[in-house]
DNA sequence: CGACGCAAACTGTGATCACAATTCACCGCG
DNA sequence: CGCGGTGAATTGTGATCACAGTTTGCGTCG
């Protein structure tokens, strides 16, 4: 009898798809520490799948340089946090951002605030419990549940490219200053000017936002070198 | 087709590094057309390799969003030009673009004005000539020659992907307006900014640049439509 | 006791095969 | 003449193997 056992075809995510997603979640939290090496044969048997989904997937990740590709000897490592890098993905996002806010404002309605508000709820409690994982996760649900409102695409996909780049970041300030670097958020303001349509004040208010946990990862990086 | 020649090993170039040139050229002058669908094997027959690596280039192609992948039977196809895509790639070039170019002035020296001279040459050889390839080529280097001089990888990277989605749609320009379309560029102003290490100076032709070049394309979208 | 060297293990890359799902074309029926 | 259905061809995906280059680690020699 093989060990393998087929995947149902109700399953629609393909294994590639799912190792992708894995390995971006490792890499966000924190959990493949940056500048350390990785291999496909050694992701591979972590995973318990064959070396050939992993390739697809650092294949992907590597093109979004959430992974670095040593051109010498073509081996993997996790990028390492400069402040450079981290100066050059703050502007990017407080650019892209805040516009897609403003380009959402226009279309909120009744049914994105309520999805807002419990996603809210979620960040407020993770910062009371100090769980930076759901923190992590229910602040980015946040951001991009506003953001998918837009209805600009290409814009969307540049900045979850941004958010993947800058997750190690982010770990590395709560690891270094604890859950105390948990703050209150912005969220608020943005809702109340998502609520009247008011396309400048979404961008005022997720560009403060922005801007607090960046100065925080800045702060948290000079730090720590 | 080319007969089938073995590699010298001095010839560093992984296969699906070519591969990946090969199809970004493909895309960029419009001989794959936009909305045609396209597959592995057919792409590995006509460059003469396995579909390995032309699988390993299309991963990283569509991770930049040079090629789709249709979700429900995971088939290729060559993003169709649409007047909303072409709206957010031209805004996030007219931010992006103008600010690599104003970091880069402090660091502009001899060799690189001597440099984008000889480029601009080039790019005013192929206007006269009509010669459309070889316009995009060259107005193509003559960009990067300078960002590359911001020292800010994450954005220069960026920048990249936006011109690997915005090829197609020069092409189209071109092939409505014939080589009419192409216009004196405003690479002169831009040297002379440089030159004279001013940011600001180097930002407004840049973007002065930009903006010429994406309305002429806007119009060409609207018109075809 | 320290440094050098060589072999074994590991790396990414590419080819080939198997397989299920989808697409396509052609044939026969009404 | 049009249309439905069925088999063949094509598709992406994943596994496995081969191979060359690099790294690693252990043994031996000076």
């Amino acid at each position: 009898m093989s060990t393998h056992t087929r995947k149902p075809l109700a399953d629609s995510l393909a294994v590639h798809d799912q190792v992708y997603e894995a390995i971006r979640q490792a890499l966000i939290t924190g959990r493949i520490a940056p500048g350390v090496g990785v291999s496909l044969r050694s992701l591979a048997a972590e995973l318990g799948v064959s070396p050939m989904p992993v390739r697809d997937a650092v294949r992907r990740l590597s093109a979004e340089r959430a992974l670095e590709i040593n051109p010498a000897n073509k081996r993997l490592s996790v990028p390492s946090l400069t402040a450079n890098r981290l100066d050059q993905l703050s502007q990017a996002r407080l650019w892209i951002e805040p516009e897609l806010a403003a380009r959402a404002a226009p279309h909120a309605d009744a049914a994105l605030l309520k999805r807002l508000r419990e996603l809210d709820a979620a960040v407020d409690d993770a910062l009371k419990l100090g769980d930076v994982d759901a923190y992590m996760t229910a602040n980015h649900a946040f951001h991009f549940a506003l953001y998918a409102r837009a209805g600009a695409e290409v814009l969307l996909a540049m900045a979850g490219g941004l958010w993947l780049q800058i997750g190690p970041f982010m770990r590395v300030v709560f690891g270094r200053v604890g859950a105390d670097g948990l703050v209150a958020d912005r969220h608020a303001e943005a809702m109340e000017a998502l609520k009247a349509h008011d396309a400048e004040g979404a961008r005022r208010a997720v560009a403060a936002d922005l801007a607090e946990g960046m100065d925080k990862m800045r702060a948290a990086v000079e730090a720590g070198r």
